[in-house]
DNA sequence: AAGTCCATCTCGTAT
DNA sequence: ATACGAGGTGGACTT
C-alpha cells in the first residue's frame, strides 16, 4: 500500500494509524484542531486551533498554520516521535536529546489523518551562491582581471577568513571578498578587518609584499552594490569587482561537458 | 464544507479542485509525483519525485520532501499560485515581484489533494528571547549588579546597536552586549566594536566619561559562554555576566498579575 | 520598498 | 558532539 487515507477518524483510530505509520517509517500528514506547548531552547505555547502536522521518517515534526512558510512549532530530523491517548484526547510528542527539548500537541478533533512511504530519490541542484563564484573564479581567474593569480582560498586570518588570496600581474597580494548577492557596508567592512588582518600579521604573504614594496589590494566582489558601500569603498581605497554568481546548474554542466 | 478530499484524482479533476481552493482562499495540501524549477535570488532544479505540496491562503507555497523542517522549494507569503495544465500534466506557477521570482511544480500524477479553510484565531505565545531578557534587565537592573543603572536601550554606534548601554555606582560607562543563547567568539567580537565604536566617538555620553576620568566597561550578558570566548574576554577586560532568559510567558504573566 | 537584526534559525561541513 | 558560516535564510520592525 502506497498511502492511507482516514476522514474524521475517532482519536483511538487515529492513533491504529499513527503507530502503524511510524512502524512503517511513513510520512504523516494530520489536519487537526489542537493545542501545542514547546519546551527547550525556548517556552512556547499555542492555544486550540486547527493546523497541519506533518510526521517525517527522519523525525521531523512540524505544526503549520494556515501562513507563513515556516512552521508556527517543529522538532528537528532525528527527534523521536510518540503517541498516546489520554482523557479522550491524542497526543503527539516530538523529543530531542542535546538539546533537550520537547513538543507536545493535544490533539481533540480531526478532519483527516494520512500516512505515505514517498518515493523520492532525487536531491535539489541548484547554483547561484557565492561557493560557485569562488570555483568560478579559481577557474577562470582573469575574469577578476587580466594577470590575476590566486594562490589560496578560505586563507584563514584574525577575524575570519579571507575568500580569495592572489597576486596582480605586479606581484601586488590581493584580497577577494566575494558576495553572492548585492554587497552592503558590512561587507566593505568585513573587507576592511581582513586587510588589516594581513597588514599586523606577521605572515609570508605580508613578508613577500614587503621585501618588494608591493601593495595590498581589497577587492569587493558581488553582483552590485549598496549607495552606502560604494561611498566606503571609495573612502577605503578598496576595489569593487562587478561579477554574477555562475547561474548554471550541475546537471546542465554535465551535459555540456559529455556533449564535447 | 470545511474541506475536501479527492483520491487519485485525474489532472483534470486536480485542477478543478484547485481554481475552486484558490478561489475560496483555502489551504491546498497535494500529495503527488513531481519536477521543480525554481529561478529567483538564485537557481534550482528538482528532478520527479513524490513530494507534499502545501498552499496557504496567504500565498505561501511550500514543498516538502521526506526529510528535514525546510521546505525543498518555497515561495512566501504574497506571492501569487496560478494552476494550468499542459501535455496531460498539472502545473503550479507561484510567482512573486520583488524580488522577481518564480517558482514552477509540474505535477503527473496525483495520490491524493485536500483543500480546507482552516479555523485558527491564535498565536504563538513564547518567551525565552533576546528582547525578553532585555526587558528583564531594564526592569531590574540590579540582577547585572549593584548600582547599575541603564540609561539606553539600542543605543546606535557605527557598527551597530547597542543593547543596554549604563552607568555603574561610580559612574563608570557600561556597555551590555545581550545573548539569549551560549555566546560564542563573534559575540565578543561584537561587543569589543562597539566599545570602539564609543571611545572613537564624539558623543554626550564619551564626555561625561572624560570629564570624570571614568572607565568604559563592556559587558557580555549571556546564560553561558564557549571556551574560546572566554578567553578572548580575559585578554579584552571584557566582562562576563551570566544571566539565563526569562521563561515566562505573556499569558501565564497575566494570570499571575491578575491573581493578586 | 529597502535596510537591520534576531531565531527553538536550519543545514552543511570541518574539527 | 561541537563550532562556524551561509542561506532563495524567514520574519518582525524601522526608516
Amino acid at each position: 500500500m502506497k498511502y492511507k487515507i482516514l476522514e474524521k477518524p475517532t482519536c483511538e483510530n487515529a492513533y491504529e494509524l499513527i503507530q502503524d505509520a511510524l512502524r512503517k517509517r511513513a510520512t504523516i500528514i494530520i489536519y487537526a484542531c489542537c493545542r501545542v506547548e514547546y519546551e527547550g531552547r525556548a517556552l512556547s505555547e499555542l492555544d486550540w486551533g486547527e493546523r497541519i502536522i506533518m510526521i517525517k521518517p527522519d523525525g521531523a515534526f512540524l505544526i503549520h498554520q494556515d501562513k507563513k512558510v515556516e512552521p508556527v512549532n517543529w522538532q528537528p530530523p532525528k527527534s523521536k516521535t510518540k503517541s498516546y491517548l489520554r482523557d479522550d484526547h491524542l497526543f503527539l510528542e516530538s523529543r530531542r536529546r542535546t538539546p533537550k527539548e520537547l513538543l507536545t500537541a493535544e490533539i481533540n478533533k480531526i478532519q483527516f489523518i494520512s500516512y505515505a512511504n514517498i518515493e523520492d530519490y532525487e536531491e535539489l541542484e541548484q547554483a547561484g551562491y557565492e561557493k560557485d563564484m569562488g570555483d568560478m573564479i579559481m577557474e577562470k581567474p582573469h575574469m577578476i582581471e587580466e594577470g590575476f593569480t590566486p594562490t589560496a582560498r578560505e586563507y584563514s586570518v584574525e577575524h575570519g577568513f579571507i575568500d580569495i588570496l592572489g597576486k596582480d600581474s605586479d606581484n601586488n597580494l590581493m584580497i577577494l571578498e566575494l558576495k553572492a548577492r548585492k554587497a552592503g557596508v558590512s561587507a566593505v567592512k568585513q573587507l576592511r578587518r581582513y586587510i588589516q588582518d594581513m597588514e599586523n600579521t606577521d605572515n609570508d604573504y605580508l613578508r613577500e609584499v614587503e621585501a618588494e614594496k608591493k601593495k595590498i589590494r581589497g577587492l569587493l566582489v558581488a553582483p552590485s552594490i549598496m549607495d552606502d558601500a560604494l561611498e566606503l569603498i571609495e573612502e577605503e581605497g578598496i576595489e569593487f569587482v562587478s561579477v554574477e554568481p555562475p547561474r548554471e546548474l550541475k546537471r546542465d554542466k554535465k551535459v555540456t561537458l559529455d556533449f564535447f
